[in-house]
RNA sequence: GGAGGAAUGGCAGAGUGGUCGAAUGCGGCAGUCUUGAAAACUGUUGAGGGUCACACCUCCGGGGGUUCGAAUCCCUCUUCCUCCGCCA
């Protein structure tokens, strides 16, 4: 969530800022500054309240102690208006807060100033691009007719036992893909994160801290007997750890990567965009967070983009990287690059990494914070990103691999498949 | 799952109704001494709200209660520890 104090200082940036992601933040950004004076009118109201109080209490005590019994009995009448009064005005207090955090959850973060405004995916910028374009011929399969001639994905097995969207892979492609986590995690270590693993229910505050929470439940899968969640992605146990934290200066970089399964209720559309490994509830992914100061966060993104682009290039993939517009970026996310590898065999690119930089927002929510050269606390930047999510790398690997006599396996995992052909 | 015990500042650990935002030690920071460092000594050192700055207010695991007044008493929840049971 925003920081109220950056939306008191607004000199009209703001609703600038806003208009990228198409939305007219002036009536809400009113309405949290009417309610944070009404909050803090409240507060004041009730601290004089109590410090008249304290300091009656102060004296009753002292009075009690020379044996001045009556004049203290007759002080605690005045405590007790005060004690009713308190009671009212800390309950309007309550109020007043939540309604003051309900309208901060309302407003997303604030676009960096390098997001292209626009609408929709359409309007995404591309960055980069990099790889050739393997050439297949009309044989050419989508990875979801690859994988029932070579055995390697059961659909129907995983509704058998779940439902849709949790498919079972098997043989090689089970083993394919274990090889790619290692990889990936054995990258990202190289890199100088450290590797984490978590568990994979997380608990409300976890949620909120985050930013699943409030509003987002449906995109997560709950648990009916206790108040747990699956995660949606390790981006929300691991940057929870730090959560009600304040780090040295000297702490950062703080680099973690985590290999989890995700779970995802969002029920998604039908057709060809979501067929095969296109679109899961529950797929695996390797995932990279940082935390750090905000005079380096951006710096830090571009790190992260770099890695992901060695990822890439060595698995010999063609890819190319977006900068999410205005109309695209995620709710908590100030800036966000998008990798997609083209699968030539679907005729399409396909999302394969998001890395992005929350600046203060998560943080915020987080209690994440820093102590300054100053010594004083400020909130750090948290950034995420994918690094990678296996399902699509995947299907891009069977589809862009594939030849007449199977699949190859890319020369940088065969350490760790032991085999350079699926057939 | 059963029986006990515990939860206090970065850490350790006092504190059982007012003089407690909280002793003491360690750690951190600043200074004295030193060519420099260490040691020793001196000072300083929780977070949030509020204020131009003070004042003032809140916070001793969470929530509720008793009381003029709660870290301290009561209820409840959570977590941790010990013992027993069960189990990968």
């Amino acid at each position: 969530m925003l920081q109220l104090q950056v939306i008191r200082e607004d000199q009209g940036d703001l609703v600038k800022a806003f208009k990228k992601r198409n939305l007219d933040a002036a009536p809400l950004l009113e309405n949290v500054k009417k309610l944070d004076e009404e909050r803090r009118s409240l507060q004041t109201r009730l601290d004089a309240v109590l410090a008249e109080s304290n300091s009656l209490s102060k004296s009753i005590g002292e009075l009690f102690k020379k044996g001045e019994v009556e004049k203290a009995n007759a002080m605690k009448a005045r405590t007790s208006e005060l004690k009713e009064e308190s009671k009212s005005l800390n309950e309007s207090l309550g109020q007043a807060a939540s309604d003051l955090e309900a309208a901060l959850y309302l407003i997303p973060n604030v676009p960096h100033e390098s997001v292209p405004a626009g609408t929709s995916d359409t309007d995404n910028e591309e960055i980069f691009r990099e790889g050739d374009i393997p050439v297949l011929g009309e044989h050419a399969l989508p990875h979801w007719e690859l994988a029932k001639k070579y055995d390697l994905i059961d659909f129907e097995w995983g509704v058998k036992i779940t439902g849709s969207g949790f498919p079972v892979y098997k043989g090689k492609c089970a083993r394919l893909q274990r090889a790619l986590i290692a990889y990936f995690l054995d990258k990202n270590t190289e890199a100088g994160y450290t590797e984490l693993q978590v568990p994979h229910l997380v608990n409300e505050a976890s949620g909120f801290g985050t930013g699943q929470l409030p509003d987002k439940e449906g995109q997560m899968y709950e648990l009916a007997s206790d108040p747990l969640f699956l995660i949606p992605t390790a981006e929300v146990p691991v940057t929870n750890l730090m959560r009600d934290t304040i780090l040295d200066n000297s702490d950062f970089p703080v680099r973690y990567t985590a290999y989890t399964p995700c779970f995802r209720r969002e029920a998604g559309s039908y057709g060809a965009h979501v067929r095969g490994l296109n679109r899961l509830h529950q797929f695996d992914k390797v995932e990279i967070v940082r935390v750090e100061h905000p005079d380096k966060s951006y710096e830090a993104l571009d790190g992260m983009v770099e890695h992901v682009k060695t990822i890439l290039r060595e698995l010999q993939l063609p890819f190319r990287i977006l900068r999410l517009c205005g109309g695209d970026l995620g709710f908590t996310s100030a800036l966000t690059y998008d990798f997609e590898v083209f699968s030539t065999a679907q005729d399409r690119w396909l999302e394969i990494s998001s890395v992005s930089n929350f600046e203060t927002y998560q943080a915020n929510r987080l209690k994440l914070r820093f102590r300054d050269e100053d010594k004083k606390t400020r909130l750090a930047h948290t950034l995420n990103g994918s690094a990678l999510a296996l399902p699509r790398v995947l299907a891009g690997i069977m589809e862009n691999y594939q030849t007449e006599e199977g699949i190859r396996v890319p020369e940088v995992l065969i350490p760790y498949t032991g085999f350079d052909m699926i057939n």
